[in-house]
DNA sequence: TCCGATCATTCCCCAGTGGTGAACAATATC
DNA sequence: GATATTGTTCACCACTGGGGAATGATCGGA
């Protein structure tokens, strides 16, 4: 049986004294509403109304089991009611995972412009380069850079492709030239990014040609700005997402090589636990992040 | 849907970290405990747990639902729990309605007895001739003298029955001469006891041969007691209830009249609401009357 | 690395439940 | 007395809530 909804019809039918106006109140047939009673009576083991088809009085049970029952339909009530803020206005505290570097170079900067935004929202923001497990560590969002498809139930939203380029300082070039084939990087000195689904081995496409190059690198470093200093400072090379080292490139501080290459991307991933309620918080966030990598 | 079992499974899959868990705690099937997530999921219009197929944990939504909803889970079995000493043994308090002078004659008596026997129980008797309207004023149980099939939706147990007889003290005999048959009472003095169904009209019977007479009486009272003062006073001729006047027959007070005619008879009947679930004070109370009365 | 076990979800199917509407008995009201 | 209202009961029925199996994902251990 139905408990809820028998509660309630005791809760009415004991408030209004009365069957009937209890049954219109609640959209129920008058039927319904004595089926209920006696289904609660059963449950209960005990008369709580004691009725005639004209007068009703609550029986000493009955009274007891209403004040209880108040409470209970209350507290649901209060429940339902408590939701409705969150669900109403972005509010409440956004987890977020994000790797470390793409946050710092291209995401930081307006992060007080959204919380500007959404005043209701608190941001708990972890940067870490780790894959964070979403559901066991809770967060609501996480970013993610990846390279290969979403494996597990989670939704993924992609929110930039990153091309990545081959570079080094000019005094790196000057020191051990200039590779021209992908293959002539097996002799020069390689910068990896660890983190990277693939750091060991480069890939690069020409005219529908894959050449894939084992990269023997004596720095690996789990940050890719920390690869951009290592490559500044001209100790070799590396293969980097360009959004990184856009102004280095532009300002001569570095260089590319194998330009007419094509190399791996990274692809930018929103990724988040369901497509189902999704809370108006993470909506938010998600709009937020769309509209600032989508220029 | 049934808000109730979908509180339930939601509260002990989030206390169990686990569907499956809660599944074989609550005997459900692993769909069920699914399909009740996701309904009140969409009942909430939020999403409440996140979760991949090995991880699981509430959204900030889950949490402060989660706390509302345990209280609300508790006030109800708090309730079951409040009714059941009242359904386990007999206790709590019970009102009954009883009229006067049956009560004094036959059971007031008693009743330290029956109080004696269950300590749990407080009785509130209220003595009254009017015939108490039972669910309206909350009566567990009434004590009524009928003389007509009981009207109403309500149960009535047979107690007793009180045969009346005509009666009245040897002076009154000598001064007024004694009645042979039915008619002769219109030439006598009558006392009237004004609450019973035959106050106007006395019946006798004698083979199969109904006689009515229309009484005239100078003293109409609502206590058969003050009915049978003023008969040991010579006032006048009576009927009452046997039951009354057993010690003033066998002492000689009062004589009968018109023995070899049957009268009215009244019987007793204990009235209460329903059958259905009897708590078990009124039932107590029920045997003791019925014990009481039967010898 | 592969296999078996476990977990949540989805689909389909079905019994059982809660609902309605009408007939009914009791009782207020006019 | 006639009428209207109320609570109960009885069929009847749509629909829901549950089980079972298949599926996809993940974990743990060999």
């Amino acid at each position: 049986m139905d408990r809820f909804t028998a509660l309630q019809v005791f809760r009415h039918v004991a408030e209004l004294n009365s069957f009937a106006e209890a049954g219109r109140r609640l959209g129920l047939s008058p039927a319904a509403i004595s089926k209920n009673i006696a289904e609660l009576e059963a449950h209960v083991g005990a008369r709580l109304i004691n009725r005639t088809t004209r007068r009703m009085a609550l029986t000493e049970e009955g009274r007891i089991y209403l004040e209880h029952i108040v409470r209970g339909l209350d507290a649901f009530s209060d429940a339902d009611r408590a939701l409705s803020p969150l669900r109403m206005g972005p509010s409440g505290t956004l987890r977020v995972s994000a790797p470390m570097t793409v946050t710092l170079t291209r995401l930081s900067a307006a992060i007080p412009r959204f919380l500007g935004k959404y005043p209701e929202i608190a941001l708990d923001l972890q940067l870490d380069d780790r894959r964070v497990d979403l559901v066991r560590e809770g967060f609501d969002l996480a970013i993610r850079g990846s390279d290969h498809l979403e494996d597990s139930t989670l939704i993924a939203r992609k929110l930039a492709v990153m091309p990545h380029v081959l570079c080094a300082a000019p005094s790196y070039f000057e020191a051990h030239g200039r590779p021209k084939a992908p293959p002539d990087l097996r002799s020069h000195q390689c910068i990896r990014f660890s983190l990277s689904g693939h750091a060991d081995v480069w890939e690069f496409k020409k005219n529908g040609r894959i050449e894939r190059v084992a990269v023997s690198a004596r720095y690996s470093v789990t940050s890719s700005l920390a690869v951009r200093d290592a490559l500044r400072e001209g100790f070799g090379l590396g293969l980097i997402p360009f959004p990184y080292v856009e102004n280095d490139l532009r300002e001569g501080r570095l260089q590319c090589a194998l330009e007419d290459w094509r190399t791996v991307e990274t692809t930018l991933y929103a990724v988040y636990p369901s497509r189902q309620h999704l809370a108006p918080k993470t909506h938010a966030f998600l709009d937020f992040l769309t509209e600032e990598f989508g220029q």
